[in-house]
DNA sequence: GTCGGTGTGATACAATTTGTTACATTTTTA
DNA sequence: TAAAAATGTAACAAATTGTATCACACCGAC
């Protein structure tokens, strides 16, 4: 799928809340995670990268607040929007600053989607954010593939345009360095499971990545095909 | 570290919230001191160069706004933003508060961020984006760019109305000429780090803009289009 | 109220990317 | 060596995605 595509983790008891908002958002291209509690909360930003989370301060048992304190105590990365009844927003009083923004309910749809893409683009151009994920840089012969900036640059400094397939593809094989990959195990990373096509496009999508990357497209050095079974990436892989 | 940062002294009793205060101002790229009375900020104010305070007119003991007259008094120069509950916010009113400005809590992080930076940018203080215009002029192709009196003066010598937004998309380009900028970037730009409003609106202001620029807008010269990126000023700009 | 400026949705359009076919080429196998 | 199987890639078609702009609604200033 798009790894592009932000992913948000809504967090609410009530589950009309979640799968309303739920629906919404992914009709406007939101990668959708729920949770009905802060211990599922917990658990899912341990498995999934999220980006942002719509957190709602008031839920039985564990309180939101907590949640996002703790959070930002240890120092985590998500973007917390929070969300509470006009009533309850006295709670903030303590002022939890730990969110980047808080709306009311009840809220209209379009503007939680609106503080949504404020907040994440705010945060985009905020040079300051102590994250980075660990593997955004990967560098393979002379090369360099930044991650988060979808970007391939060249030996020569030169920065190669890729389209999301190109990069997809690329990225699959250097977070394998030197596994032979079948076409179907292909198909699947950059297509997404049930993608529907035929094997022929995955070798077009290999004949593209190998004019743009390889030093003789004819003889590739990089992505080395094994005949009868798939393609593999011999190039050393480090991250950076 | 970066000299350029601005340094905010914070005073507040409960600890709770210049943690979280804290906490959420550095991820916002400020220097921060904190103070849990009137006393430790004097002596703060004393030992490090402060822009800016935020105070609490509330606390046991010495009362912040006392602070506040008492620094005015002296002529000294930091903004001064003070919080307070919304049931004290009658002491304020009427007090001829010392204060640049005012928030009640409990407070919306992103609000209190805006007055931050609307604060310090009235203060002058602020660098003002790549340096503002010490020449207010600027060239490109035949046109001139008054920026002192937001005017724009075409090949004929006619001079355009602009909208304060086009003035500024314009202004943006001109100050990074041949510079890619995304639609999130011109709208940080336009419209500030926390408008709330969607792609089309940018689109839509280029457009509007070519319209008043461009020879033909149809095959625009000057603004031009990056497929997937966002836009760019093409002509060579000079000040003068 | 009117007015200018701006944001939004719809629609039309344009560019890019991807899937498929077709055919050349290479590799394997008999 | 010839035939069969698998791969490479050009070229086109289809799908996807990004952009331009219109019309209209809204908002704040007057």
């Amino acid at each position: 799928m798009d790894s592009t595509k932000k992913h948000l983790l809504i967090v609410d008891d009530q589950r009309e809340i979640r799968e309303s908002l739920k629906a919404y958002l992914v009709r406007h291209d939101y990668r959708i995670t729920l949770a009905d509690s802060t211990e599922a909360a917990r658990a899912a930003l341990k498995t999934a990268a999220i980006d942002l989370v719509i957190l709602d301060i008031m839920m039985p048992g564990e309180d939101g607040l907590s949640l996002c304190r703790e959070l930002r105590a240890q120092g985590s990365m998500p973007i917390i929007l929070l969300t509470a009844m006009a009533e309850d927003t006295d709670r903030i009083i303590g002022l939890e600053m730990g969110s980047d923004d808080y709306i009311t309910k009840p809220f209209n749809p379009r503007e939680l989607l609106a503080r949504i893409r404020a907040v994440l683009r705010r945060a985009g151009t905020l040079p300051a954010r102590n994250e980075q994920p660990k593997t955004s840089c990967l560098h393979f012969d002379k090369w360099v593939l930044d991650s988060a900036r979808r970007e391939l640059i060249g030996p020569d400094q030169v920065s190669i345009a890729l389209s999301t397939g190109e990069f997809l593809l690329l990225s699959a094989f250097l977070q394998r360095p030197g596994m032979v990959l079948s076409r179907d195990q292909l198909l699947d990373i950059t297509r997404g499971r049930d993608a529907i096509a035929f094997d022929r496009s995955v070798d077009n999508q290999i004949s593209r990545l190998r004019k743009k990357i390889e030093r003789d497209p004819k003889n590739p050095e990089l992505i080395k095909t094994h005949w009868g079974g798939g393609y593999s990436f011999t190039a050393r892989v480090s991250e950076k």
